[in-house]
DNA sequence: CACATTTGACCACA
DNA sequence: TGTGGTCAAATGTG
């Protein structure tokens, strides 16, 4: 998939993700002699994603649940690269003087942002550092974070991090945007466990929700569960992407009603 | 092996 | 042009 499709699908995964998110909203505080034209019209809106999405010839489900198809190559970057070369002075693969030549950035934008400040720099959200800076008249540096669902789940939000000084310990923490993925979880529920590639049997989430294999439910829950239907043509997608909080969560999401058959196993 | 982190180069912008 | 935000190969971790 070249750059620019694979832009376009970032694109609409994020625009069907928000669209999602507001028909949660939308069913908890609309009643439901209300409820029904809504969730068509948003359901019409899904469907735009969905039939977008599979316009895209080369479009892979493997890309959507966060799995890479083929490895990544950047050209702009292979072309300057050294294969083989490394320097017993520096430890580094990469020949001194051979400049990394990169296509343009994008446009950098002004997003919504807040600043806090912290005695922790937790806040539940899984994030990962893509960066470090030594700021002018700063003792300590800038670190730099992206939500680590950003490829699986096109998911933007970001954070930098600042360490105020070396007695206090608190930080000032800049959000920039917004997370379009789901809430982090608060508890795990014991009547869900969730089986993963990377270990056994967990009943806590995964941290990458490509890595689920099975999901095994409960049979008390099962009458919360329907299987796949035109109206829900994403159902195995919205599971994989979804974290849980607990069942009261999972039913806000939506979500006990998208998990299609195929994809539980009643123990 | 699959992710996460480190780190220096690349890039946007004031 | 200097500063700081981002990228991505190298490296670390479980």
């Amino acid at each position: 998939m070249d750059k620019s499709k694979e832009k376009l699908v970032e694109t609409l995964i994020s625009g069907r993700n928000s669209a999602k998110r507001l028909q949660n909203i939308l069913r908890r505080k609309v009643d439901n002699d209300g409820s029904v034209s809504i969730d068509n019209l948003v359901m019409e809106v899904l469907g735009s994603f969905a039939g977008s999405l599979s316009v895209l010839n080369s479009f892979h489900w493997g890309e959507f649940y966060g799995v890479p198809v083929s490895p990544r190559v950047d050209l702009a970057c292979s072309v300057d690269r050294v294969p083989g070369f490394y320097s017993r002075e520096t430890g580094k693969n990469r020949a001194p003087g051979v400049r990394q030549r990169r296509g343009s950035y994008k446009i950098r934008r002004t997003i919504d942002s807040r600043v806090i400040t912290s005695g922790t720099i937790k806040d539940g959200y899984a994030w990962r550092k893509y960066g470090q800076k030594e700021i002018l008249n700063s003792k300590f540096p800038r670190c730099y974070f992206r939500c680590t669902y950003k490829h699986a789940l096109g998911c933007n939000a970001l954070k930098q991090v600042q360490k105020l000084g070396d007695e206090s310990n608190r930080f000032h923490i800049t959000y920039l945007g917004h997370h379009t993925c789901p809430p982090p979880n608060t508890f795990a529920h014991p009547n869900i466990i969730i089986d993963r590639k990377d270990s056994n049997v967990h009943h806590d989430l995964p941290n990458n929700p490509s890595t689920v294999t099975n999901v095994h439910i409960d049979p008390s829950l099962k009458h919360n569960l329907s299987a796949p239907n035109d109206a829900h043509p994403f159902s195995a997608l919205v599971w994989k992407e979804t974290m849980i909080n607990d069942i009261e969560t999972f039913k806000n999401y939506g979500i006990l009603s998208d998990i299609p058959f195929a994809e539980v196993f009643f123990s």
